[in-house]
DNA sequence: AAATTGTACTTTGTATACAAAATTCATTGT
DNA sequence: ACAATGAATTTTGTATACAAAGTACAATTT
């Protein structure tokens, strides 16, 4: 008995955005590399679907800034220079900023206990040396402040900002010897949050990304580097 | 002699391209409402080409939050809230502040040229009383800063925030009690830039965008008096 | 009259077909 | 040997076809 009511009405998404997920997936993860062609056939022949839906998995990439469109000659991922990144994190310094002082003025209690919480949690987690564990934590930590400004659109960009950075996002968590100052960061803008000081978290929060900034800067010019040593394929 | 080289090479969009200007040109006048259903056969129809360009035209649109998909029904120009534009704001509001700031770092002499032609301009635009005049100068003046930035990751995201407010534009514009503080407003903007000033035009740009705020709020609880008072139909 | 069922119609989701442009590469002529 | 030409191939751009889901509305039952 209840049997109907027990099935699983396992919300079937349409094609295209299986197919957006993944490809996003692919090209966050570094699986697709920059520059490297999206071709219709192809893509639909491996994921085993027609043209239609990776058409318009495209656009979408297309409008995220993960691919660009070369007219006539189809989509490739987006390369991904050092003036662009350090673009995106000038505008999320201003935007990290934001969430922070929001988050002072909104934040309510049952947040501030998780925020705690996550912040508690994320220096536990540095102690597994684990980089995935410790990211996991430490992007825990964030979702809950960007949550609690309560603008969705500013959750919409935070999230499509750090899409850009997702690749490059391990290896300031790798830095054990950063480790110390990630978690005094993120103990001070927690109490900065719960204190209603807005101008001591919006200004940890500002360093909190140049520290970042420095890391990756140093990761892409290695990385670079690399490139401009091999030939050519 | 020289023909060849003066041929129009009227670089020719791709349809998806023409029918995603088209369309959201329509949705940000007001031609199409809030709501109202974009159904592809019909749209297709109406802009003589097949559904395939319609629907990646749409997926752009769906990314960029003018309209929303209904599973299995399709795509509806997407409603503006008071919530939703209060958090467009917000948001503009960090990132004009930002602009103004990086435009004191980076301005070139001739930018800051333009940028005080265009100051002088908006003054004498508003004198024509003309709202379609005035709002193009005040875009010219804003847009010189927003490129001063340099940042092409920061001009996209304004662009697409100014966007969401496309329709409300006008309100702010047409009263002209406002019209001697918005001039005001520019000259200190201009000056601070010039004066390489960034926390004076850091506010007075917060100011501005408040300014608009409460118009456009104003405008919109009026529309949406009027609509609550009509019958749904 | 109200609720329910069933049928015709609309609309989307996906696949395929065809045309036009771009690319590749071998062939030809010098 | 090298440049130019052109056919074959690949790939995109656009249109159309077909299936499945959703919607509306009339007919039927209670």
């Amino acid at each position: 008995m209840g049997d109907y009511y027990d099935m699983k009405m396992d919300e079937v998404l349409p094609l295209r955005d299986v197919v957006f997920n993944t490809l996003r997936k692919a090209i966050l993860t570094g699986e697709l590399k920059p520059g490297e062609r999206l071709m219709e056939i192809h893509l639909a022949n491996r994921l085993g679907v027609s043209r239609t839906p990776i058409r318009e998995a495209i656009r979408k990439l297309e409008l995220e800034g993960l691919v660009i469109m070369i007219p006539r000659r189809g989509a490739e991922v987006a390369q991904i220079t050092e003036k662009s990144l350090k673009d995106v994190l000038e505008v999320r310094r201003a935007l990290d900023a934001l969430c922070v002082e929001l988050a002072c003025d909104r934040i309510s209690p049952e947040e501030e206990r998780q925020l705690g919480k996550a912040c508690d949690e994320f220096a536990r987690a540095t102690e597994t040396k684990d980089a995935t564990v410790i990211a996991k934590a430490d992007v825990a930590f964030h979702d809950i402040i960007v949550q609690a400004t309560g603008n969705q659109r500013l959750v919409q960009l935070i999230n499509n900002l750090s899409e850009q950075m997702y690749r490059y996002r391990f290896e300031y968590i790798k830095d054990e010897n950063q480790h110390d100052s990630l978690i005094e960061e993120h103990r001070i803008i927690y109490e900065s949050i719960v204190g209603r000081d807005k101008e001591r978290a919006a200004e940890t929060a500002r360093l909190h990304i140049d520290n970042q900034e420095k890391s990756i800067i140093r990761q892409i010019r290695l990385e670079q580097g690399q490139q401009a040593g091999k030939k050519r394929q």
